[in-house]
DNA sequence: CTTCCTGCAAAGTCTTTGCAGCACC
DNA sequence: GGTGCTGCAAAGACTTTGCAGGAAG
């Protein structure tokens, strides 16, 4: 499903549940839509208003809040500079940040399900999701400086 | 290695690095080391104060930051009212995080080895450490509430 | 028209910082 | 005694909230 595809899908969910649809609204969920990068929420922000400067960060972070519950974004990283979101991929996956540039990537071809539900049935939790982060130092950042 | 043992060893690295040894900071060494339950900042300063009442929480967060930088601690999740912390288990591991009741619990018996060294194969980035944390409902919650 | 949404500004949380005086070494 | 530490209070970063006016349906 493409970006512009999942945006009438979401759009379409929304109005279902008496939400409306702003241009605003919109503008913000194509931002978070298309981001490849796991932007903070002042990212999108900036970004929205290159488009569309009639913006506030408030109607931002409602709008996180929204796409959240809907699950649409997860919430990846709550350390420097403010939590950063993945509406990309909105699953949970393995994010790899970079200490030294901050960058963060995902994870690809590795199955976490396992070690997760290995987890699961030693502790008698019901998981619903999952975090996995790994930090380090990208590959760009080495060649950079040893 | 018990508490109070760790408690001299940290005490002594510190001496060594220009440092001092303070009734608050060890007061606060102590109960960050023998914390099994994953405690706030806050947290820790309350039970600080039952012991030893003359302690601000600045002290406290200033304290935090010179173990996480010894590595004697290490953060984790840093979700619902403030980071909570680790110096019972330093090296990085799974957390099981109820989010019914907030309780963390750690996730023993699983080797997360095995994956992390999996993505850091595939991304040619350096890892140092990691975060696992799973979200769930612990059994305790699933009990009393279906 | 009604209800939800926006933008502003204020408030809230958690954490950090500047600084004067005190206490460890 | 010198330097690092403490506690206070203020500042800071990020996020949430209250509210009045405006806009979607």
């Amino acid at each position: 499903m493409d970006t512009e595809e999942r945006l009438r899908d979401i759009l379409q969910r929304l109005q279902k549940d008496g939400h409306r649809m702003t241009p605003q609204r919109v503008a913000i969920l194509r931002a978070f839509l298309s981001a490849q990068d796991h932007p903070t929420v002042e990212q999108v922000y900036r970004r929205v208003c290159r488009d569309f400067p009639m913006t506030s960060l408030a109607t931002v972070y409602k709008t996180v809040a929204l796409l959240k519950e809907m699950g649409e974004v997860i919430e990846i990283s709550g350390d420097l500079q403010g939590s950063r979101y993945d509406a990309f991929h909105p699953e949970p996956h393995p994010h790899l940040i970079c200490t030294r540039c901050g960058q963060i990537y995902d994870g690809e071809g590795v199955d976490v399900q396992p070690v997760v539900a290995a987890l699961q049935a030693q502790s008698a939790f019901q998981v619903s999701t999952y975090r996995l982060d790994l930090y380090g130092v990208c590959a760009a950042c080495q060649a950079q400086s040893g």
